[in-house]
DNA sequence: ACCTGCCCGTGACACCTGTCATCGGCGGGT
DNA sequence: ACCCGCCGATGACAGGTGTCACGGGCAGGT
C-alpha cells in the first residue's frame, strides 16, 4: 500500500484526484493540503511516502515544496503535477529533488502508474518536456532581471516598479532592457511573458 | 440515475472528476470531452441530462457551449465549473442559459449536490459571486474596446494591434484610451487585466 | 593585481503612449 | 429631422519607454 499526500489549491480538483487514486487498490491517500507551506508537516504527520504537488499554490509553490520535502524528509518522494508544461519548471523541479513531473493534460489512467514508478525509485518525466528543457537551457537572467520581470508581468509602469524595489528609474530600465535583449523580445511585457512561458520566473 | 457529461480540457482533471462523481450511486458519467465544440454532439449521442462545463476550453468556451446546449438540446441543463470566479462570468453564464455556476475552490463533496439540484431544475450559484456580479454591473465596454483589449492583454505595442485589426494607430489608441478611462486604469495593460478579472473579455 | 560579471546610477536621444480636440459616417430612437 | 452612441481618422502635445554610452562599487576567480 503506497501512502499518498495530495497538494493542490483547488479543493474540487484535489478531492477529485483523491477519488481517482483511491480507486487503485494499492494506493491510499493519507493527507490532503491546499497550501505549499503545509506539505512537510502533513507529510510527516501522515507518514506519506509520495507527495503529489501542484506548482501553483499559495504559501509555497510546488517546486519549493518539493525542495522542502527533500530536505526535511529524505526518503519521501515528490511528483510534481502542473497545468503548465514549461521547460524551466521541469529543470527546476528536478533540481529541487522531485522524482517526477507530469502535466494535467496526461490521461487519468497514467497517473497511478506514475505514482507507482516514483514510489519504486524511478524518475517519471514527460519526454517532450524533458527535451524542451534541454534545448533552451537554463535561465540566462540575472537575479535582478528576474525580479524586475516578475513586477513587469502585469504591465506596471517603470516608475511603479522602481518605487517598489527602491531603485532609480534608469536602473530599472537598464535591467529590463537587458532582459528584453536576452529574451529576444521588444517590450518588457513581452519579455516578461516569454520568461514566464519558459519557467524562468 | 442522473446521466452526466464532463467537459474539461485537462484530461487528468476530467478523469478525476469522473471518478469522484461515479462514486455517487445516483450519478453516472456517460460522456467526456476535452473541447467545447464537441459538447452538443456528445451530449446528444450519450443522452446526457446534465453537462458539467469548464470555461477555459479550446474550440468553444464553456459559456458559449452552455448557450449551444440550451439552443440545441432544451431540457439538458448546464452547470459551469471554472477556476476563476469572475463576476462577469456568472452573468454571462446565466444569460447563456446555464443553471449553475461553481468555482473549483468549492469542497469536492458539494459538487454532487450541485449536480442533483441542477438536475432537479434548481439554480446553483455561488452566493458571493452572485452578489459581486450584481454590484459592478454589466460590461461598459463597446465591441471594439473589448476586442482591442484582448489583443492588448499580452502587452503588444499599439502598432502590432493596429496591424492585426487593420486600423490606424491613432484609432487604436483612442479606443484603448476610452477603455482605460472606463476601467479606472492608467495603462492599457492594466485596463486589460482589470477587464479580464471582471470577466468582460 | 587583474579581469569578469553583476549591481546601481546618470544623461541623452529616438520612439512609443495616453490624452484631447476635432472631424466625418452610420444606425437607432424620439 | 434631430440627437445620440459607436466607429474610424487626424494632428498635436506631454510624458513614458527602450537603447546606448559612460561612470563607479563590489565579489569571485586567475
Amino acid at each position: 500500500m503506497i501512502r499518498l499526500l495530495l497538494a493542490d489549491d483547488q479543493a474540487l480538483v484535489r478531492g477529485a484526484l483523491a477519488a481517482l487514486l483511491d480507486l487503485e487498490s494499492d494506493l491510499e491517500v493519507v493527507a490532503q493540503v491546499g497550501r505549499g507551506d503545509e506539505v512537510v508537516e502533513a507529510a510527516r504527520a501522515s507518514g506519506a511516502e509520495v507527495c503529489l504537488l501542484d506548482i501553483e499554490m499559495p504559501g509555497l509553490n510546488g517546486i519549493d515544496a518539493a525542495a522542502a520535502v527533500r530536505r526535511e524528509l529524505p526518503g519521501v518522494r515528490s511528483l510534481v503535477v502542473t497545468t503548465f508544461g514549461r521547460p524551466g519548471y521541469v529543470r527546476r523541479a528536478v533540481e529541487a529533488g522531485a522524482s517526477g513531473f507530469v502535466v494535467k493534460d496526461t490521461p487519468a489512467r497514467q497517473l497511478a502508474d506514475a505514482v507507482r514508478r516514483v514510489h519504486a525509485g524511478l524518475r517519471v518525466i514527460d519526454p517532450d518536456l524533458a527535451a524542451e528543457s534541454l534545448v533552451d537551457g537554463p535561465s540566462p537572467l540575472t537575479g535582478r532581471e528576474r525580479e524586475l520581470l516578475t513586477y513587469a508581468l502585469d504591465g506596471s509602469p517603470v516608475a511603479t516598479i522602481a518605487a517598489r524595489v527602491h531603485l532609480s528609474e534608469g536602473t530599472v530600465r537598464n535591467h529590463l532592457s537587458a532582459a528584453i535583449g536576452k529574451t529576444g523580445a521588444t517590450t518588457r511585457s513581452e519579455a516578461a511573458r516569454i520568461a514566464q512561458d519558459r519557467g524562468w520566473l
